[in-house]
DNA sequence: GTCTATAATTTGATAGAC
DNA sequence: GTCTATCAAATTATAGAC
């Protein structure tokens, strides 16, 4: 079931779609960063939309995981803002990439849809997490604002990443996220 | 000079490069879009990457004429706001389509240096834009203030952007958008 | 300025030996 | 599970006729 290479091939993928999009990655050049032949890339995925779709799901249940419940009940909400905006913050380090899901967002409109649909349960997965992190916080608030509010702080982290990743500054992101407060 | 055919393949490229990015569009799928060959493409454009700076710079100076001077007479600040805003909001429709530069932002690590260039002069001509209103509506306020209100803007917007494109919905950008004001 | 033709390389994917 | 070998298609780019 779970293979070395095959998680290996995984990590590579995630490093190569983290640079250049589901578009700038190639089957040869993920082989070759692993040290197989492409032939053994496709014995574990059968095709690239298959690798990029498991891929992005890592990516997704790693990050949800980093994150631990939305209610845990020894930290308190800001801490947990606190949190999900060093999970952020931790990606961006140490090469300064973007977020996968955010290059993943961006070629939606040319992406097998199983792909795109895979980046879109990211951000409601995220955007859940959040929610629940409000609820707690004040019980009383509507669930639309608790989305506006949750919608908000993703946002701005996404575009933080961006702006810092194409302004070559990683303190574009702390000055950016640092209005979010937690 | 200008040629017909030149404007049409740089618009049928920024196109192109919208919905896939830089690794996304090919001199083949834009010859063939505006009915020419690809050696004619060739024939205005050397090389892809020369195309591409084109049409970062052609977008850029685009969107930089629409918002007007900072210090337009006729305008109050918050009204520049707005402004600033709704040509975001032009962008994304009517085929919710990422800002380019979010998507160039986003490739930037895999891009030759002249594209990722292209694409970061967009970023800083747009906060240099909106600290020179900032100025004007507080000249008080010190330039370091200014300018994370700036990145602030951007940020929320790109990634407004970003979560509306992915999530598949407008009014992710418009609930987002709301809460800058202006 | 546009075309045909083509070079040189890369791409996703498959067949079949070991 | 990995390999060699290969296919069919697509890629960027160039040469040269019209």
């Amino acid at each position: 079931m779970t293979s070395v290479t095959r998680e290996r091939i995984v990590a590579a993928a995630e490093r190569r779609m983290r640079n250049a999009g589901y578009h700038g990655f190639s089957f040869r050049k993920i082989a070759a960063e692993v040290g197989v032949k492409s032939a053994s890339v496709h014995h574990h995925f059968a095709t690239k939309e298959d690798l990029a779709v498991t891929v992005i799901e890592s990516y997704a249940a790693r990050f949800l995981r980093a994150l631990g419940a939305p209610n845990a009940p020894d930290a308190a909400p800001h801490q947990l803002i606190s949190r999900f905006v060093a999970q952020f913050r931790s990606m961006l380090a140490p090469e300064r990439r973007m977020c996968l899901c955010g290059l993943i967002a961006a070629e939606r409109a040319s992406l097998p849809p199983r792909v795109a649909r895979a980046g879109a349960v990211f951000f409601e997965q995220t955007i859940a997490w959040l929610i629940a992190v409000g609820r707690r916080a004040s019980p009383d608030i509507a669930e639309q604002e608790l989305r506006t509010a949750a919608l908000r702080i993703v946002a701005i982290l996404e575009g933080a990443m961006l702006l810092s990743e194409t302004l070559d500054d990683d303190q574009v992101f702390e000055t950016i996220a640092a209005s979010i407060g937690g």
